[in-house]
DNA sequence: TTCAAGTTTGACTTTCTTTGACCTTGACTT
DNA sequence: AAGTCAAGGTCAAAGAAAGTCAAACTTGAA
């Protein structure tokens, strides 16, 4: 298995484990108990642990420096807003989907819809435009779906 | 024998064996396998195992990367496959919406997915597009989406 | 025989991971 | 206040995988 999801899979443990979705951890010393460089720890929150996907970072340097990570779950129309102004007037498919896990993940849809978005959104879907404007029309796709949403 | 055919074969065995229908595989390893380059697997992946006839694609690519391969089971209905033919190559909004009705009638799918549906096939979603192609792109954007209801 | 469709290959591209060298910051000591 | 040391931050290079594309090759049908 990948270092990379080793180290995402030890984290997620630890948030799982907290009361409160916070945990705060020191990168070399993880990074020792691992056998990886510190670098590693850094790669691996930039890349799994983004706001998009639901996490806050803050760290300190210094002595007795640490890195804190925040597992936020935030209420449903903020949550959408936040969306709808995310998607902006053009995505592309790698992004739709991130943004479709990240709903899934919040549990404001379930894997059916899930599924019914992403293929909606994919290029597939699409592929008789151009590019440019295959990111336009998933743009405004997406957030009519969203639309939907906010309604009930 | 066609490589290709070989190929296919072999990725068709392992589905069979999986107990789910997923399979994940590494390009690389396979083509050394079977002494071929790394993109015959792929030749052979977007040639035979398209979502038209029931395989769903991802992969990751970098360190670690594969390809999963997942069969959905179509025994689940001619009346998706009869669906599918009606759509055809192009369809207008009202269309469409009298199917989604249609498989909303059917219990194939609930309220929400409805919803989401609806939205996503609207004139609103594809605005960015002159008539013809809105057509276009709904018809294959709805075909799209009944794949996902084909699986198990 | 010729043509079109399908195969096979390999060079090049893109994406993700891993590593290490060097930078910045903060706390503690003197 | 200055210096030292212990954190975390940044970045670029190297490596590892899959994706893309076009050229060359095969084959079957007209």
């Amino acid at each position: 298995m990948m270092l990379t999801d080793l180290i995402s899979q030890m984290i997620e443990q630890m948030l799982d484990e907290s009361n409160d979705g916070t945990i705060e951890l020191q990168r070399n010393d993880l990074a020792q108990q691992l056998g990886c460089v510190p670098s590693q720890i850094s790669y691996v929150i930039t890349s799994r642990f983004t706001q998009q996907r639901g996490y806050l970072i803050e760290s300190r340097r210094g002595g007795g420096g640490c890195i804190r990570i925040v597992r936020k779950q935030v209420h449903r129309n903020e949550y959408l807003m936040h969306f709808f102004c995310a998607i902006g007037d053009s995505i592309d498919e790698g992004e739709s989907v991130a943004f479709c896990k990240n709903l899934l993940g919040t549990g404001l849809i379930d894997e059916r819809i899930y599924g019914v978005m992403k293929e909606a959104l994919s290029n597939a879907s699409l592929s008789d435009l151009d590019p440019s404007t295959q990111n336009k029309v998933r743009a405004r796709m997406f957030k009519q779906m969203l639309l939907t949403f906010m309604k009930s």
